[in-house]
DNA sequence: ATTTTTGTGTGTTGAATAGCATTGTTTTAA
DNA sequence: TTAAAACAATGCTATTCAACACACAAAAAT
């Protein structure tokens, strides 16, 4: 737990929706339970079968949330970046977790007991629309790449995933190193693959001109064709 | 539109979920809103790109959603029986549908305006729960649903696409004759694999002892052998 | 009734991609 | 600093499954 104070500084009013929703009770009320907490690279927050307790806001750093399935191969399902919410879908669902989620580099987060966050609801429509908004947006984004997995060749997954990493993460001040350094592995998860086909992808794209590749710092160099490949193949 | 005492006959209150949270007057809002429509078989209810309009409660019929991908090939998503609701998420996203609806056999159905719907969750904190529950549900479905696809082989593919249609539409009387007649061409688009695969993965399981196929009436003869493929296969 | 269309069943072939093995390279840890 | 572990690159092989072709049956249209 920390005071209040601290968690205005942490958290900036006009990234966090949830935050800007609140009465200055509720915000009270948030901020004298929030939990930070710190997780270590490759650090599990929660895992598949867990029971859910709280909403997990990203303060800082990069978290993944996956499933394993057949033979130890996994699926990264969305990635989170500050500042996101995730852990509440399986508590309004009454479930238990059906996929795990992991700090995917040094990262805070805070903790809300979902105990607190219904509550809150109940008083409070506009974190009720909070919730419905990011819900659909999810489900909508989860159809859509569930398609684009299922049927789009290799090439066009992984220029998918590119785009994605785009997308979420941006590039770094030169404007075109990608912002995340994730494993061949991770890419591979993120692109139903094997990390032997994602490497050979990446070569392929390089030997096209359309990223170079430095260890796990890759650039897009030609972002149009990334997002052509993307889109139809 | 249809007169209230009408409608009343229509929904057995102890199955719409959503009917049983409005108030007196809210049903009257909503009966007065209600139109009723007749889809017949094939029949496109909304198309992908199309802007929702409306929240849509499937009163008799059976309906798939679904996503249109790489050359005419068809994913379907979800399946729905009476009563259930769909439509409303591409609205609470404030984005145009991401999939379409048809309708596989002749169906009733009625047409809420979600305009409407958004001014009563204004003042029904119940009908906004009803919509986190049921969007939380659809989210981990499709999440589980993106893994299956994608990992696991044809078999286990078609067996859980079987235990979906007993999940969904459970069996006649006999208690083990689906109740759903679906064209190969779905069970293969509902399973990602061609007809072709799918007429033959049918094949192969008739020919093990796990159902019958007499055109398109399938029996499930070793229902346990079927959850057994579908969960390891 | 006859033709056309649509759906089903089956075999053959080839392409896409997973699996595995090997080697070199980088990172981490002792 | 060296050893160990993890990661990256690449070639080869095996497997899965899509694509296609064709035959036949059933349903729908004329």
């Amino acid at each position: 737990m920390i005071k209040k104070s601290t968690l205005k500084n942490i958290i900036s009013e006009d990234l966090a929706e949830i935050w800007t929703v609140l009465t200055p009770e509720e915000k009270h009320l948030v901020a004298d339970n929030f939990v930070i907490h710190n997780f270590k690279k490759n650090q599990i927050i929660y895992a598949e079968n867990d029971e859910p307790e709280y909403l997990w806001c990203l303060l800082k750093g990069k978290v993944k949330m996956f499933k394993d399935g057949i033979g130890g191969r996994q699926q990264i399902l969305r990635l989170y970046r500050p500042i996101q919410y995730f852990g509440y879908r399986a508590y309004f669902a009454n479930e238990p977790y059906v996929s795990s989620t992991l700090a995917l580099e040094p990262s805070t987060l805070g903790a809300i007991s979902m105990k607190l966050v219904t509550e809150i609801i109940e008083q409070n429509r506009k974190l009720a629309w909070f919730f419905i908004h990011e819900l659909s947006k999810h489900l909508g984004g989860s159809d859509t790449k569930m398609v684009n997995l299922t049927q789009k060749h290799i090439r066009g997954r992984l220029a998918e995933a590119l785009t994605i990493l785009i997308d979420n993460y941006g590039f770094e001040d030169d404007g075109e190193t990608l912002k995340i350094y994730m494993a061949r592995e991770d890419l591979a998860n993120l692109s139903n693959m094997t990390t032997s086909n994602a490497i050979r992808t990446l070569s392929t794209f390089v030997s096209e001109k359309i990223i170079t590749v430095d260890g796990r710092r890759i650039k897009i160099v030609n972002e149009p064709a990334l997002r052509k490949i993307s889109k139809f193949g």
